[in-house]
RNA sequence: GUGGGCGUGGCCUAGUGGUUUAAGGCGCCAGGUUGUGGCCCUGGAGAUCGAGGGUUCAAAUCCCUCCGUCCACCCCA
């Protein structure tokens, strides 16, 4: 018989893994009823071309990484490799223009790229993601930066930097583009082999290359901040103004370049202290020509993405203290057919009360149900055998000092319930 | 797609050609008398040593192929 394993770059997310899930979901939720964003979810896939128009047909992600297949109608569809471009496809389909502008959403979605997986990087991971649809001001960006910011810091993240950088727009890119050929055009023979094909593909990306040799090329490579035109000079300007008056510490990098073709103007990241190649932990950038390349009016536009995994990853490197999905139990031990029965009902009545009850293995010595109790590292045990079930009682273990009280069967739930409010408090 | 490391019970590891009918630890199950855990003790279940082929009298151990996994590159969260 042939084992079945998870596919390729996709993980089990065990039960104690959750716990970091959850906490990074929670604190991506709370951030985001802070600043006014609203969920939004999409669906699992797509029309191909969605991602098609809306990522770049040059694209690394729709070139080799989209999970890409017919359906049974005959429509190409996509599982969903990136979340900006179906936000912005929601926007358009459900007459997002006519709300007030901008629209603030935020998301959490699976996202699958097709793809060779390393430390940090799966074939399927999970993103938490923010949009703010309809607002070209730079105040939008220092705000959806800002909210990313918080969520990292949430977090208990350290030694976070933000890295923010400016690709210019329509107007200005080319002019830039041409300095950046012009200035590489000599150095050509001395990069490496990736930066030739760089070199023809997407120059911005020679910026990105971690090759030593092609490091002081791209250290007295000319900056995109220099070539901005004065609108975007402005929208630059306004944006570092705003991050220094919320006091987010950032650096600007003129290596920092995206991957996918809609960004404009403003782009950023997250990283963590370690060096690295998948260490991204948030990114985004304004994307103003996106919702009009689907077919919209003109409509700016800024978000980013968060990848849960990475996060994660983090919180596990950092040993930042994460709080517990479940509660420690309370757990009925029960020795005999009739004690079985006396201890189910009175889970049933303890679960009335919003407590979390196990009952121990039935066919187990009284033994055997205690170590048992131990093993899943209940808080009290409820001891039943004959003499609880002929009066009506239970018997109320302290796992942790030992101590045992007996209590009546109908004043358990209100004891414990005080029990374990106290624990909690304390 | 390219390059490298690694694949021994659920997990971690020992064993690098014949004392191996593959060992130990963790975990799991049972027991240590009569209704009670965490420590300790005893016992048990559980591995065709990733798969296939080859070399050899003999392979977990050497060679080849494939698969998986991890790491790096490309790229990205």
């Amino acid at each position: 018989m042939q084992m079945f394993k998870a596919p390729r770059g996709t993980v089990d997310l065990l039960p104690q893994e959750q716990r970091y899930w959850r906490y990074a979901e929670q604190a991506a939720a709370g951030v985001c009823r802070r600043f006014g964003y609203q969920r939004l979810d999409t669906p699992t896939f797509e029309a191909s071309g969605l991602f098609v128009r809306g990522v770049g047909e040059q694209t690394d992600i729709v070139q080799k990484e989209m999970y890409a297949f017919e359906d049974r109608g005959g429509d190409l569809v996509t599982l969903r490799p990136e979340g900006t471009a179906p936000a912005c496809r929601a926007y358009l389909e459900h007459g997002m223009s006519s709300l007030p502008q901008p629209v603030r959403l935020y998301y959490f979605c699976p996202i699958f790229r097709y793809e060779r997986p390393q430390a940090g990087r799966y074939r399927e991971h999970h993103q938490f993601g923010v949009e703010a649809i309809g607002d070209g001001d730079p105040a939008i960006d220092a705000e959806v930066i800002q909210l990313g910011w918080s969520y990292a810091r949430e977090l208990g993240l350290g030694k976070l930097s933000l890295v923010v950088n400016s690709i210019g727009d329509p107007a200005c890119r080319p002019g830039y583009l041409q300095a950046l050929k012009e200035y590489y055009g000599a150095y050509l023979p001395h990069l490496c082999q990736d930066c030739r094909g760089r070199y023809e593909r997407n120059p911005l990306r020679l910026l990105d290359c971690k090759q030593e040799r092609c490091q002081p090329f791209i250290a007295s490579a000319p900056r995109s901040s220099d070539y901005l035109c004065d609108a975007c000079k402005e929208h630059w300007r306004r944006l570092l103004a705003y991050l220094d008056l919320l006091s987010i510490p950032y650096t600007t990098s003129h290596r920092l370049v995206r991957g996918l073709d809609y960004y404009t103007r403003t782009v950023f990241e997250i990283q963590p202290p370690d060096e690295g190649g998948q260490s991204t932990l948030l990114g985004g950038g304004r994307y103003d020509g996106l919702v009009q390349e689907l077919g919209g009016p003109p409509t700016p536009g800024i978000g980013f993405g968060s990848g849960f995994e990475r996060m994660v990853l983090n919180l596990k490197r950092q040993e930042v203290r994460v709080p517990e999905v479940l509660p420690r139990p309370v757990v009925i031990v029960h020795s005999g057919p009739q004690a079985l029965e006396y201890g189910l009902g009175i889970a049933a009545r303890l679960r009335k009360e919003s407590l979390t009850v196990i009952v121990a293995p039935a066919q187990r010595s009284l033994r055997a149900q205690m170590r048992y109790a131990s093993s899943v590292n209940a808080r009290y045990a409820v001891v039943v055998g004959e003499t609880e079930v002929r009066q009506r009682t239970g018997s109320v273990r302290d796992m942790d000092n030992a101590s045992q009280e007996e209590a009546p069967e109908a004043d358990l739930a209100a004891y414990l319930v005080a029990k374990v409010g106290l624990e909690q408090a304390g």
